[in-house]
DNA sequence: CATAACATTTACTGATCGGTTAACTATTAT
DNA sequence: ATAATAGTTAACCGATCAGTAAATGTTATG
């Protein structure tokens, strides 16, 4: 197989994954949807896992990649650009076919902190924070980090939220917060 | 099977779902834990999906419950209240074995809106609104609805971010944030 | 004691799980 | 032309999945 298939096939694989969940979608399933045999798979991939993770390395990058570039498309300066990160969310929500978050989904069809999966999940968080950290630092707020991290509560919540109830309003409640909370941390 | 060995495989029933997640756990498996037969099992549940959504009913009442009992012990009017909720959240989240929300975990798994188990989640979460609601309107805000909202985000993402990235400062963080949100609403 | 009624268990179903083995095909090297 | 090699496939593995049917108690009633 060559490389650009195994590169359509973790495409393929994320998608089949976020559609249908980690557990639910088996390598029968994905090899069927695919048109590629299990045992091609498998020279790719020791086991499923590793699949999974390949597939999470892509989804970090392709969501950071859009959702960064969104937010500094939509908004100049880094005040504004904190706030964008909730419009970015709310174009994501209304999406066809949002489901969540994948990697919060990651995290719990694979509960264990020590399993890798987990891991990869908790990495994706961590540097998403670490840009809006820096989007905080630019923005001249005295912790920048104790903001970021109150974004990021909004962040997830909202994701939680809108799969939960619907994408209606979310969003701006979050924005509304988030204004709020940049407002306290500016006069802090 | 008496109707108290029922209950009793029901707590069981949650008690593993909660540590080893809803498809990670099958019937076999179940029946094996709680000594009890997949027949006798069968004969008060048709599928497992009715199980899991008694299970989900059982989680329900027992965490708003608590959840509101430790509020309504911590703090005694109702603007304190509105903050003692993520003081609540901080004992969750360092309790041994916290593994998120149940509900979060099952709309993770259970991907489909229309899904009873979806529903049900989504459900146990207006519950907790309506609460929060009725707290801010007790406090006298102009639009509690709004406030509460905004709360709620902040409390799915410190469930969110406790289980990915381990429960230290995250509930300290959301309670400031919350502080500040509060304080925004009382002015409006 | 006999038997009907009910509760519980063992054993099984076909399907699917993640993963592998062995056969086959196509290409490349000699 | 033939042998070696690489890539792909169908077929298969034991385990487990959700769910069921037949067999085995166990209890209640005559």
């Amino acid at each position: 197989m060559s490389e650009s298939k195994k590169t359509e096939l973790i495409e393929k694989a994320l998608k089949a994954y976020y559609a249908g969940g980690f557990q639910a979608v088996g390598m029968d399933r994905l090899a069927r949807e695919t048109g590629i045999s299990k045992t091609s798979m498998y020279k790719h991939f020791r086991k499923k896992e590793d699949l999974i993770l390949e597939v999470l390395s892509l989804r970090d990058e392709q969501f950071r990649n859009w959702f960064i570039r969104r937010i500094e498309e939509m908004a100049n300066n880094p005040t504004d650009r904190l706030l964008a990160i909730f419009d970015a969310l709310g174009e994501w929500f209304e999406e066809e076919g949002f489901l969540s978050c994948m990697f919060i989904r990651a995290s719990c069809e694979y509960l264990n902190h020590e399993d890798p999966i987990h891991k990869a999940s908790a990495n994706h968080k961590r540097l998403l924070l670490a840009y809006v950290i820096g989007l905080a630092e630019q923005a001249g707020i005295k912790n920048p980090g104790v903001l970021a991290r109150q974004l990021m509560l909004l962040k997830e919540g909202a994701i939680v939220l809108a799969h939960l109830q619907g994408p209606t309003g979310v969003s701006d409640n979050a924005k509304s917060a988030a204004s709020d909370l940049i407002m306290a941390a500016s006069k802090a």
